[in-house]
DNA sequence: TAGATTGTTAATCGATTAACAATC
DNA sequence: TAGATTGTTAATCGATTAACAATC
């Protein structure tokens, strides 16, 4: 692998952004953009983009800004997600079933081969084309199938055990989106999807709202 | 409101934590907390964590800790979790139903109480007791009910569309779950969940993964 | 009293922003 | 050439961490 840059994450957490607006240009018609145009799309400073951009890829040309075609090309191979990532769903509740339904992960990569449950009412139906299996399947289906993610999208209560199944089999990356702090042994990728932490962070604005607020308060990303 | 202090936003992030955590701890029966428990719990430096509290609640015990009831009860306030808070939410597929359906928000104060959608099969049924309205209605509902906050789970292509509409009926935050920038002439508070960024971020993780890594790598949260 | 643990000040770290020479 | 815009260095800003006197 080429790509052994470490990124600062704040950096590698506005990539995604760069690449969705470029492609939008580039669907326009657009061939070129600059740092300036990016920026005042994604409410960022210029430099910010510059910089960010120039760690990556520094084929900016000076007086006329970054080619797109070329720039998108490097960020999909930078960021990874032109290569197919097989993942495992836990958990077939409405989240689970909105998350092995949602067609847009498809781009970035992501391939859910099967989604494991306890309901034996769901086990053996399918969610969007994907079989549902019985939680007791999982080892087993692990260890037959090279799978890089887990995600997790059962109660909070049961996080924990199948995170260490998920772990124990040799998955890479767990996403997870129960409301739950994960403890591994093993040194995982683990990105927490926190909704009611982030429902609350809105509830506090809403609170402490100043009466005459003159910017839009853009909280994250 | 006494509540006109200014809290760095990586604090106000974290406080939904500590919420969390103290409350399992509350139904473990524990009666204190100390900054070195949470921070071990939370992946925290302890002096984050008495930082953080110290500027919302200064109560704590040299000594003995903080005490876990009125902690709790001073980050519900604060947060305010505890007072209940009218939302509408546009758009009815799964991620909407996921949305309308999971039990957990109204634990921070979130009341949907209804939802839009254009689809006509849809318009007239319920989502989880929640009655689907046609999207026509939404200004003449805005009109008529106190609504607080919008949430928006319409494909990327509606969203500012309808980000305008509740903008302009007097919504005070949005909670976009479209991968779109919303622009609003209005000053609102809006939180962007844009799980395909995420997902991207994992991406990019498992591919500039170091081939040994000896600490878990939690990303954000 | 001795041990634990706070709140806070000062030191460190890292990210963002400003400035500008280089260059298309 | 003049105007636009880059990549990068230096300045600024803000958040995290360390240290410790105060105190339970």
């Amino acid at each position: 692998m080429q790509n052994r840059i470490v990124l600062p994450l704040p950096t590698a957490e506005r990539l995604p952004r760069y690449f969705r607006y470029i492609s939008e240009r580039k669907d326009a018609g657009q061939h070129t953009v600059s740092s300036e145009e990016i920026g005042a799309a994604l409410n960022l400073d210029p430099a910010q983009v510059r910089k960010d951009l120039s760690m990556i890829w520094g084929k900016g040309r000076a007086g006329i800004g970054y080619e797109i075609q070329p720039l998108q090309d490097r960020l999909e191979e930078f960021l990874g997600t032109r290569s197919e990532k097989k993942a495992v769903l836990v958990g077939a509740g409405q989240l689970g079933t909105a998350l092995a339904c949602y067609p847009g992960f498809h781009r970035y990569g992501l391939r859910i081969t099967a989604v494991f449950e306890r309901d034996p009412e769901k086990i053996g139906t399918q969610l969007c084309g994907i079989p549902v299996l019985s939680e007791e399947e999982l080892d087993d289906y692990l260890e037959k199938n090279h799978v890089l993610m887990g995600i997790i999208a059962v109660p909070a209560g049961a996080a924990q055990r199948v995170a260490e199944k998920l772990a124990a089999a040799g998955v890479r990356a767990i996403w997870n989106f129960a409301p739950t702090i994960l403890r591994l042994s093993k040194p995982l990728i683990v990105r927490n999807e926190d909704l009611g932490a982030d429902l609350a962070v809105l509830a506090y604005h809403l609170t402490h709202q100043s009466t005459e607020e003159d910017e839009p308060e853009q909280t994250n990303q």
